[in-house]
DNA sequence: GTAAATAGAACCAATTTAGTACCGAATAAG
DNA sequence: CTTATTCGGTACTAAATTGGTTCTATTTAC
């Protein structure tokens, strides 16, 4: 309820580790598997979610791999979450365009839901990558 | 993917109806089926749920139902959407108390999810019943 | 050419959510 | 006191979503 999808869990906790590693050399699924004990096809699948996303770039081939797009302080939490779960928004509809859709009741409820989709999405555009990183320094 | 259930749309819905009726009258859960097109039993559950959590007083018996239990300005989102689907964050366990639960990899990942747990949690307890109600109010 | 790797789609299983059914307890009306 | 109404609670089934797998095609290093 309300919460993020492992696959989206899985992300972010894939994507610290690039930002630890040597930004040069690409890294595999099958590594980053090994790395994190999670599945290997789904650390693969979330791998492509990403570079499809633009927050990664892959390399095929044999020695191929991921990289970071962008240096970690240039990544928002909310643009992983964008590349595996989609658009922000705890209420749908009003933000995802056109009319006709079959909207649930409160659809046209109130500019109060853009106001907090709106909050949700701010708080997570603040938080990079980078400062996920350091676990643990208590506040 | 990160969307309030209809369960809880539904809930809400439900709350403005009464905050735009008559506050003594009760209304009963078939009443607000009606009212509202949603299935009789869904609408029953989620009365319960509301009454269960303090938000709505029930009254039993022939010409029986519900009233709200504080104005419409008295009642924020959050409470209703943790009255009908828990606590409200989006990552769940440094939340959730003890240690050795079975966190996913995230789980100590760092203090920022807490900040953007409570950025969320604010949003909603700022807007009351009350505001929901003004509908198409374009700001 | 072959092995290592990603790209992409299709697919099945597990979990969560939506919705139903049932029975018991309270209360009001006659 | 009996009956109809309405809530309280639990248990259950069905639908939808998410988690995870598999397979084929394509790219690249050697």
């Amino acid at each position: 309820m309300l919460r993020l999808t492992k696959q989206t869990d899985y992300g972010i906790v894939l994507l610290t580790l690039f930002a630890g590693g040597a930004p040069e050399r690409p890294q595999s699924a099958n590594e980053l598997a090994r790395m994190t004990n999670l599945p290997q096809p789904m650390v693969g699948k979330i791998l492509k979610l990403l570079a499809r996303a633009g927050l990664l770039e892959s390399q095929r081939g044999a020695h191929g791999g991921y990289r970071l797009s962008r240096e970690p302080g240039e990544i928002s939490v909310a643009e992983i979450i964008r590349a595996l779960e989609g658009p922000i928004a705890i209420t749908q509809c009003l933000e995802s365009g056109g009319p006709g859709r079959d909207c649930s009741a409160n659809c046209m409820l109130s500019p109060n839901w853009r106001r907090i989709n709106q909050a949700l999405r701010d708080a997570l555009e603040r938080v990079s990558l980078r400062e996920m990183m350091q676990r643990g320094a208590e506040e």
